[in-house]
DNA sequence: CTTAATTTTTAGACAAGCCAAAATAAATAT
DNA sequence: ATATTTATTTTGGCTTGTCTAAAAATTAAG
């Protein structure tokens, strides 16, 4: 059995590898979980220990293949439940990331198995992002981000790659949300913001909001 | 902010707790909890510190106001989860006690009663037994031992008081569920065991099990 | 009413996670 | 190539919750 402080730490180690070959370092990870870098070394040594982790020490560590299961299975989890607060229990796309935190520690693969089917099983989260199968499989989101589009190119927002509450706030405000058609109007050369046309309003956002829009 | 240990004790006392003025032992409490008078010890002292309990050395606790209030919180909790497992996971009533009991201690007000207004207001749990509202109000099930019933005498079963999978699974060898009509066909005298008779069929129960049956 | 049995508390230890400060290794700049 | 900066690990300590064994208080028995 894990405890619920390990399977944090898998899941923010899966995050941060951009490929499976890189090497998370101490202070990223101390970063992403609000923590000190000697707490992050001590868990190391543990996931290590347990063979959840390659460590090689001042280097970092890369999940092994029982890592990443549990990681995706952690990602499974926690967007089946975010899925199910926004569909069924009416929460809105900027409340259910915390909630959905603390429910995929529960430890049930049935319950898992259960709601997905519950579900419907749904191919993606209420931010877009895909959710694995029972057996770790995952899709690949095919978007492009809103940064590389030019002028007058266009496309439908499929996914947000920022889940926190401030974010998804200002998208709310700015009347922004999945399946909207974004059609680019121009773009100021001098900070990169972008100004939009959402079909019934325009806006300029900035490269940093931007960024973490993608369409098809 | 409250640990998972306090939640547990706190639905422990509460559950131990026959009438608000009697106090809960510390050997009843390891007893029920399955870990070391000792540490009972150490958390009473720790719950009367915040005010939950009213602690007396070598005499027991008994919940305060906001003890209890906790603990019919948990409580609540617990029986909309094991409604929801049932009711739209379609998990059999066995199946439900141990997830529920990870799914109590999601820490979110506003989860609870969305869960429970999807759900549609449920009066009682799989089990029968009362869910308590918002408010923390919790209807008396006002059902009878199937023990106090006399022969020829019948009824409906409305509540089950144990929710052990070994005690549901054994039901559900008899084929008896929750709204069953059963009359008492035969009582024996030496062992107190009685012959039911359960519309179809007819079983012999012992007096253990007859003891956990409640009949409206 | 005094002794024996039982219950409860205290004392000392341990594991999991965390932190701050000190020591060491690696990376960068001169 | 060496000195300086930055990243990482080590060390020692703290908290929560647990345990065992010993001491103290309460209850039960004679």
């Amino acid at each position: 059995m894990h405890s619920q402080a390990e399977e944090n730490y898998l899941k923010a180690i899966y995050s941060l590898q951009n490929n499976p070959r890189q090497e998370v370092s101490t202070t990223a990870m101390a970063d992403k979980m609000q923590t000190n870098a000697s707490s992050v070394t001590e868990m190391f040594r543990k996931l290590a220990g347990k063979d959840l982790v390659h460590y090689r020490k001042y280097r970092g560590v890369q999940l092994t293949r029982q890592g990443k299961t549990m990681a995706i299975s952690m990602v499974r989890k926690h967007r089946l439940w975010e899925t199910f607060l926004v569909e069924k229990l009416n929460f809105s796309w900027e409340e259910v990331h915390d909630i959905a935190e603390q429910l995929e520690h529960i430890q049930s693969e049935v319950l898992t198995d259960r709601l997905e089917h519950f579900l419907g099983y749904p191919k993606y989260d209420p931010h877009g992002d895909p959710i694995p199968s029972s057996k770790g499989e995952l899709l690949k989101v095919k978007g492009k981000r809103l940064t590389e589009l030019k002028i007058e190119e266009e496309g439908v927002l499929i996914n947000v790659k920022d889940s926190s509450e401030e974010f998804l706030k200002y998208l709310n405000k700015k009347n922004l949300g999945l399946g909207d058609r974004i059609k680019v109007i121009a773009i100021e050369p001098f900070d990169k913001s972008i100004k939009i046309d959402n079909n019934t309003q325009e806006h300029v956002i900035s490269e940093q909001i931007a960024k973490n829009l993608y369409l098809k």
